[in-house]
DNA sequence: GATGAATGAGGTTTCATTCAT
DNA sequence: TATGAATGAAACCTCATTCAT
């Protein structure tokens, strides 16, 4: 890839981040590139498709395989101990998450106004879902309408998460072991005195 | 209230709800609200002020003094059926963002990029979450750290059913009182086997 | 006069000699006066007749007349003192220009742009040099050229001298006597050991 | 230096000269110069930096090199006549300013009232000053306030003859080297009847 | 007399994008 | 490949002024 290329690509992941999609100009993404704005339109033909060269490739290739490779493997090791399993996978999942931070704030960002991108998320979600339906079954939920529920239900605690300590409060100290064995504290054995 | 102020807020939510925040022009909110352009800025100094004008409210009413009655009422009724009181709040919040559907996705947008939109709705949630205490310590948990943990828990499972049931698949036909059922059995039981 | 209308056009003054005709709104005027901005046009057609309004009296009824008057009083009592006399009337009309300071602004600032003002400034500066004429008679000069060059120097010499002082020094500490003399020093003798 | 970026500047001069700063549009340039609007702001950040754009070089030209390296040529020429070379640097900085008329005319007018343009006055000025101490020594004043006092009733002498041959009275014939022949004499000699 | 409301016209500036080099 | 120059369209916002109350 063309050197200039990759520098647009970083710089624009930056600025999505921080000022979102609408809120960038093609000026402020080729300042903080430090190349020529016309450089940008040599490799993407529209700001959109620069927007969509940056998740997709996350999306596609790195969420989806991961993710379902994990989960095989971690399956066969511990297949008895599936709060083990999952805590593995959302405690890897959220390292992620951290990893691409700015990708990720842009794809919570963008994703609830455009199409394209939900879409995008949305295809490359649903078979990751039904690979991990095994694993799933295993603890507890059967029926398709538990199984949803579930996937939902482990994708807004860690989302809810990920927002309240990389977004709302980024400034404290956050222990996400902690915060995650939380979360399935409450996800395996509920809250409260009658949990 | 000036009427074509009133008209101003009524087509600006129309407009940012369609379009997004960014994606709506000063221009198409006077068309849309049959004014001059002039006269959103009579009243609101900055397309920004007319954002915020219009978000205060409803996250204030969303937030605060609904729940906050109504939780301590149903507190008074049913002191021994704390699932129950849970089960009325959570309906009732979600029926009001089902009721500003628009403006409630154009806040989950801008919040993760609008700075001044999250310290307002962080000022509203946090006097809400201390008189709300009470109701939660009867539920279980008691710590600050627990019941943090709770209400970030049911905002996560509320806001991820909003987004999958309104955005996600607003096709698709919901039972709002079922999911939440589910959502509460999660909640106090867990998953599981023997959940 | 009406007490608003009072309050506009001191407002008007300062926002005026601040910021210069073009660079003061009409709202400003309205905030810095304390009224409503309807009011002000309720009292001057135009804002240029706000200017006009406020800059008239001082160049016709002030100006004008007590120059003249203080001359012909200061030419009986000094008769064979023509440096004294111009003395005075430099000091004056300098302790004039001081106390209106912020019209004298606007004048200097308008007047180079606006003709109507310069041609208010020019027909009322007329006759006071026809009644002068006599006074700088005694000085020396006596042809038309000669007591126009004359006029023209001790216009330029307070005028250069009030912009330094007010407007690129003002922060200095200023003698205006001293100066004054300075100046006559060299209207009557010129500079340097040849003069 | 772009082609069009010249265009700019120079439609620029002629609109400014003739309505003002304030009542020059950019869109009256861009059509004046046969340009788009938005090329304006490509090559200046600001309307306001045209201005300056436009300013500096003309004010640096009025005031420092040619004025410094005239009188340093004349002093070695007429070392014992500084009348003449008085004469010179003024009749040649009155040529200057007929020469750029327009330009000369906003700049009375706005440094009045811009700060950044003041001091971009002063800050060429300075410099200026100290390099003619030596010429000014030569013509009697020496110490620093008469020095100044001198650069001051120059300064106005020229400054109040422009104004009123270019702007009170451009219909005249004037008769510049007769206008600038007046100014030494009062200069050096002195008024009154013996003057 | 006083003003809040309202606005058409127009201001400066920004934007994504094209093109010649 | 890379970019400075260029721009039409449109953005947000300001202005002097009118009018109903």
């Amino acid at each position: 890839m063309a050197p200039k290329k990759r520098l647009a690509i970083l710089a624009a992941l930056d600025c999505f981040s921080e000022t979102g999609f609408d809120g960038t100009s093609t000026k402020m993404i080729a300042q903080r590139a430090g190349i020529g704005e016309a450089t940008i339109f040599r490799h993407f033909p529209t700001k959109r498709d620069l927007l969509l060269r940056l998740a997709a490739p996350v999306i596609r290739h790195i969420l989806t395989p991961a993710a379902e490779q994990q989960a095989v493997a971690l399956l066969d090791q511990h297949r008895d101990e599936p709060r083990l399993i999952l805590r593995e996978v959302m405690l890897s999942r959220l390292a992620f998450m951290t990893h691409y931070e700015p990708l990720v704030r842009i794809l919570f960002q963008e994703a609830l106004v455009n199409r394209e991108l939900r879409d995008l998320i949305v295809a490359e979600a649903t078979p990751l879902f039904q690979q991990l339906t095994e694993v799933v079954g295993i603890m507890g939920p059967v029926t398709p309408t538990d199984r949803e529920r579930f996937f939902r239900t482990v994708g807004s605690l860690i989302a809810g998460y990920f927002i309240h300590r990389s977004i709302l409060q980024p400034e404290r100290d956050w222990d996400d072991a902690a915060e995650v064995d939380g979360m399935l504290a409450i996800l395996f054995d509920g809250i409260g005195p009658k949990g």
